[in-house]
DNA sequence: CTTGATGCAAATAGTTTGCAGGCTC
DNA sequence: GAGCCTGCAAACTATTTGCATCAAG
């Protein structure tokens, strides 16, 4: 099927049933939006989203990709990613993982850490609130601007 | 000595040896930015540093605030913290820590792991480049918070 | 059909920048 | 005194919002 990004059916299946549950209406842009973001690994801002997904629907407007991030977003199937740049980054909710960031090229990568995700918190921490998510962000230089720097 | 927040001086010294050696002047306006994030323990954003600091400097500018932020960031002697919020919030640079964020009202706490800090990291990680720093976010609702959502 | 979703354009929020005068070294 | 730093105002970037129209259910 040209002109769509093909990602497995479950998981359209499970964005159907969300919205249906929120009472959302499943429209293309969203459908597409939301594709778009599962098939990408580069955990793309709303920008970058819309440049790519333009090329095949050229009349989808950059707020409506926000307004959609913002909806996928509050129904738990997408991540808003934490980083130190000004725009803000996005990635398809999927199994346990945390994040490398390069901090020259800003590219952002996935890694498992599976004995930080089953460690205990200190102590300390249960007096706080309540726990939802437990994330580690690596910060330093990929071996791609590494290399680059040549010093 | 009303009117300025204090601060141990060993602090200061080192803020004065960091813009010396980078050839930059200790300004009152620096002096001050940097007094107040040191005592501040909320992790403040440049704006409410601005509120802060125009009780005891009524003429500081914001712009003074984002400028100061981003040379002494730059200098190592302050961090940006990274959030979900749009305005960046900022922390005087101190020993090892990590963060707790509520995501209902927003605060953000620090606390201690030193299992994490000294843990290995998984092997594949070494080929994805250089590794400057660790953190570890726990997004959360705090304690009091959760009195108020009473459900 | 009915109402929520979209596209357009204009508004905001947060942050950055150019310039002229002021203050540190 | 020389040049970096500051305050002011204006520019910018990322994101949000109002409104008329469109399309999903």
């Amino acid at each position: 099927m040209p002109g769509t990004v093909n990602i497995p059916g479950e998981i359209l299946a499970a964005l159907e049933e969300a919205l249906k549950a929120a009472g959302l209406r499943l429209t293309h842009q969203r459908l597409e939006i939301y594709r778009e973001l599962v098939a990408a690994c580069d955990h793309p801002s709303a920008e970058t989203l819309h440049q790519r997904l333009r090329k095949r629907i050229p009349t989808l407007s950059l707020d409506t990709v926000y307004r959609t991030l913002a909806t996928l977003a509050e129904q738990g199937l997408i991540n808003r990613v934490e980083t130190l740049e000004s725009q803000a980054r996005f990635e398809a909710t999927s199994r346990r993982h945390h994040h490398l960031i390069c901090r020259k090229c800003g590219k952002i990568a996935d890694f498992q850490w599976p004995d930080i995700d089953s460690a205990a918190l200190p102590q300390e921490i249960s007096e706080w609130g309540r726990i939802d998510l437990k994330n580690v962000v690596i910060h330093g230089i990929c071996r791609n601007c590494l290399e680059g720097e040549e010093k």
